[in-house]
RNA sequence: GCCUCGGUAGCUCAGCCUGGUAGAGCGUUACCUUGGUAAGGUAGAGGUCGCGGGUCCAAAUCCCGCCCGAGGCUCCA
């Protein structure tokens, strides 16, 4: 129960009218004005009794003796509360309120319930006149809980704080060291850095990531204010972009043999499954109120593929089976000064691939095949083992069971990886890893990963039948190929801007750039010519444009450049009568004379094996319109 | 959420300290120029100076509150 208390010289309010089905009937519509008193809002939350309206007379009753009032007013206020009882449930419990606060103060009166009503009210301007408190049922022996912090905290919450953990260097062979007494050497620079970012949490940096500069320059993404922040716009090339990673991430995962399903975005905070693995966790979902239900937005695709795996009927014989989203989106609602462009969002896209696994030895088998997905995966999205760092994290049983298995995976990942270690299992996972990416500010932030999860399968009922005809819970496997697509984006700006501060030119892999090649006429005589070699690039599925716009060549060359254009071709006269092309190749900052042919080639050589997408502007610059830049 | 800094034309920013007609570059529109590998020229349009309140004869400028962003703290299953 929220509580408001405020110590007035007067309120006047007028009901007007009926706001929900539930309200009460009163027997006057007209204007009440009650002096010198003190106004209790009151907002009934969900699992709120009998024990809780006491509760909040107690205290109501404390702070009139404390301002010295005789004079109550319960006001039923529903804004005070995100969590509130069903209005059924909350008429009784503003009842009781009313009736306890009866038995020991003077003059108690009461505002109806369900009505839209207005009030004018004048607080008196003394430091004691506003007082907000929130009771709760289990906080019944000392009764309040003070409004400040009191959001309610999960149990993973509290329990994180007490957790211990072990930091250690595990290097391939199997060595492993505590970090304080591991020697970085020049090549474990980014290591180093993720595990002071980890260990230490010191992150002193006063500047803006590269990446929130070129989102925009490129007109990749933008932030969007008329939205809730860390839900972002993103504009054609971003769009695009988008679209291929997502095209990518999905096919790889279905070729190893993942199956592609939909789940939805919101979810019943009521649900008996839902409760528990709910309340194991921070409080930073959103909630959405729908009619009496209160609904919270996925942060994961977790239960919507548990809730439907529960359903499955399922042998031994079929296991592993793995289930498959890219859940566009998924939220977080994380807190406002953690929010940073591309990297840390609210509503981000995530690939994520569950495997039902029979037992360890199955489960390990499976985890290793992930492995490698991932790390071809992130390399094929332009970011190579060089590029990211590892952490692993696990319990001390199973490192101690499992110390080969590990090592096999340190040994296959062939750098030194950060290890923390905990003497009790308490997240649902036993093991986990992910590969993170150390950008120019010295912040780590999590791409792929996977997780050992012994606890869902029980927790969501899913079942299959063992060879002997018993049931079981499946182990299950929580992989993100490549992690957040929004987050791969980043990863890749961040690493073209490291490119450009080291002198060298920073461009995006071909396969994901909007325009791969530019058809610059010489004047508007070419301009005829140029669409017929447009044509032939686009039938080859080469994403070309033309830059039909009435300016200089100079100019044009220059825009093609930064807008990080690969290919840029010329057409003039000379062009016209002869069969070779004069090609500018921006990765080489030089021209080179081939044929249509062989730029084409050259093109498809790059992005064999990867999506592809028409592109997502028009073809003629002359007729787009403008973003950024 | 808390602390610090910021928000001025579509974009990047100056002006604010010391109150007195709102500025530049890019982009855009029109015209001239018809071009050969990183910016051709001239002219015009374009503003609720984030929003709301206050002080003052007068507020982009000073004060208060709020919104949005950045960085830090914290957090990141």
């Amino acid at each position: 129960m929220r509580l408001l208390q405020l110590h007035s010289d007067f309120i006047e309010y007028e009901p007007i009218e009926k706001e929900i089905r539930d309200a009460e009937d009163i027997a006057s519509k007209s204007k009440v004005r009650l002096e010198d008193l003190v106004v209790a809002f009151v907002a009934v939350e969900n699992g709120d009794d009998e024990s809780v309206a006491k509760a909040a007379v107690d205290e109501i009753k404390k702070y009139l003796d404390t301002v010295k009032s005789k004079k109550l007013l319960v006001y039923p206020y529903a804004h005070l509360s995100s969590d509130l009882a069903p209005p059924v449930a909350a008429v009784g419990i503003i009842k009781s309120v009313e009736d306890f606060a009866k038995e020991s103060i003077d003059q108690v009166y009461r505002a109806p319930f369900g009505w839209t009503k207005s009030f004018n009210i004048k607080v008196k301007g003394h430091p004691l006149a506003e007082n907000a408190k929130e009771i709760s049922k289990q906080a019944e022996h000392e009764h309040v809980g003070h409004s400040h912090g009191g959001e309610k905290e999960s149990s993973a919450l509290k329990a994180e704080e007490k957790l211990q953990s072990f930091w250690y260097i595990l290097q391939p062979g199997g060595q492993m060291t505590p970090v304080k007494e591991y020697k970085f050497k020049k090549q474990d620079s980014n290591l180093q850095v993720l595990s002071n970012y980890e260990i230490t949490k010191n992150r002193t940096v006063n500047e803006q990531p590269a990446h929130v500069r070129l989102m925009k320059k490129l007109a990749i993404a933008d932030y969007e204010p008329a939205s809730d922040a860390g839900n972002m716009r993103y504009y054609p090339k971003g769009r695009l972009m988008k679209s291929l990673i997502e095209q990518y991430v999905t096919r790889r995962v279905m070729e190893y043999g993942g199956i592609e399903v939909e789940t939805p975005i919101m979810y019943d905070t009521k649900h008996p499954s839902m409760e528990s693995y709910f309340n194991r966790f921070p409080a930073r979902q959103y909630n959405i109120a729908s009619d009496n239900k209160q609904l919270f937005l996925r942060f994961a695709a977790c239960f919507g593929q548990f809730l439907m795996a529960k359903d499955f009927n399922i042998s031994y014989k079929h296991l592993p089976v793995k289930l498959y989203e890219l859940t566009r989106y998924s939220f977080r609602r994380e807190k406002s000064g953690e929010l940073v462009g591309l990297r840390r969002l609210r509503a981000f896209t995530m690939p994520d691939c569950h495997a039902l696994c029979r037992d360890l030895a199955q489960a390990k088998e499976e985890f290793r095949k992930r492995f490698e997905l991932s790390i071809s995966v992130l390399d094929n999205l332009g970011l190579s083992s060089e590029d990211v760092e590892m952490a692993i994290r696990f319990t001390e049983e199973f490192y101690n069971e499992n110390k080969e298995f590990i090592a096999e995976l340190i040994n296959r990942f062939n750098k030194p990886v950060l290890v923390e270690m905990w003497k009790e299992r308490f997240f649902y996972f036993t093991l986990k890893w992910e590969f993170n990416y150390i950008d120019g500010l010295g912040k780590a932030s999590a791409l792929s990963t996977d997780q050992i999860d012994v606890e869902n399968g029980k927790r969501y009922n899913i079942e299959f039948v063992e060879e002997d005809g018993s049931m079981k819970n499946p182990i299950i496997l929580h992989n993100s190929p490549s992690g957040a697509v929004e987050r791969v984006i980043y990863a890749l700006l961040e690493k073209s801007a490291k490119v450009s501060k080291t002198g060298g030119i920073p461009s995006l892999p071909l396969w994901l750039s909007h325009t791969q090649v530019r058809v610059i006429p010489v004047s508007q005589d070419h301009v005829k010519y140029c669409e017929k070699i447009l044509a032939e690039l686009t039938s080859s599925q080469v994403r070309a444009d033309i830059d039909d716009r009435d300016e200089t060549v100079g100019k044009k060359i220059r825009e093609s450049e930064t807008e990080w254009v690969r290919y840029a071709i010329v057409i003039g006269d000379k062009e016209m009568n002869s069969a070779r092309l004069v090609v500018r190749d921006r990765s080489e900052g030089k021209q080179r004379e081939i044929t249509l042919q062989e730029l084409i080639d050259e093109v498809k050589a790059q992005t064999k094996d990867k999506p592809y997408l028409p592109l997502n502007l028009p073809q003629r610059l002359s007729t787009r319109p403008q973003i950024m830049v």
